[in-house]
DNA sequence: TTCCTATAGTGGTTAAAAGTAGTAAAAAGT
DNA sequence: ACTTTTTACTACTTTTAACCACTATAGGAA
């Protein structure tokens, strides 16, 4: 389970520190293979355990080909997927494609949401933050959410 | 499989060079035979081990002659495919028709999708991505998936 | 409280590999 | 037959990735 949020440095290469307790959950749940790819609806990113990433490709796939949201899902999740080992050093290289597609400079944003992670440039987390929910609709699943 | 993206650079003689990594994963599907179209739904191009593209030609022909769409997406793909090879670099040298079709010019975008490839200009991958999904719906599929 | 040690995080260097450009030879078309 | 375009091969330059070393911080012990 992934709590907590972190933020890091990136370097002048694209590399990034996993934080050590982090390192150390990704070591045992899938020897530290990762898979990490495009959000579809916010310009960051996500970081996916091996497995949990096996759980939910074939889904993902199997999304009609014809219909333009869907075929824009595909695309994203799977085309911007790259499976990612950790260097020596505890780091991880982003691939210069998902930096720009999340905009990733120097100061990020590693923030756990369960079976995942989700990386963001901190500027742009904050913006996120600032962004005020203008009447969009509360899921049917959430009007009964208490927490 | 064929995952993530790749910005590459064509030269002046339209001969771009394959990633080394997918180059060996093309080298051990199909020989690095592959088979290179249009996509009918954008403007890009699909790029296909030439297993795959066996599969889904015949899929391709036997559509209905009489009807519009059909005969449009038969057009497309057929017209245009084009088997390739990769010289001794490891480069592909994409057909002018083909390079006109999807506004190819120097910065390409190769994008992994899963048993394919689609092949995109850099800017009109960014546009894309760019266009906000207007009012389109969500299918079912979707609307109860959790990633 | 201060110093020492251990460990996380950062930056740099080097060697190998990947990408780029150019040239020469062959083929096709005029 | 000659010219022009194309293809294949070779050589060079740039980038990448792995390794190594240093710095800074945190924690523990004296």
């Amino acid at each position: 389970m992934f709590l907590g949020s972190h933020t890091i440095n990136m370097d002048a290469k694209g590399r990034m520190a996993i934080p050590t307790k982090i390192r150390e959950s990704l070591a045992s749940f899938c020897d530290g293979r990762i898979v990490i790819t495009a959000h579809t609806e916010e310009r960051c990113l996500l970081v996916y355990p091996e497995e949990q990433w096996k759980e939910i490709l074939p889904k993902i796939e199997s999304l009609p080909s014809f219909n333009k949201v869907a075929r824009r899902t595909q695309r994203l999740l799977i085309g911007y997927a790259t499976p990612l080992e950790m260097d020596g050093n505890g780091r991880i290289l982003v691939p210069p494609t998902l930096r720009e597609y999340a905009n990733l400079e120097k100061k990020l944003m590693l923030v756990g949401q369960g079976k995942k992670f989700e990386l963001w440039s901190e500027d742009s987390w904050f913006n996120w933050l600032d962004e005020a929910d203008q009447g969009d609709d509360i899921p049917d699943e959430m009007l009964s959410l208490s927490l």
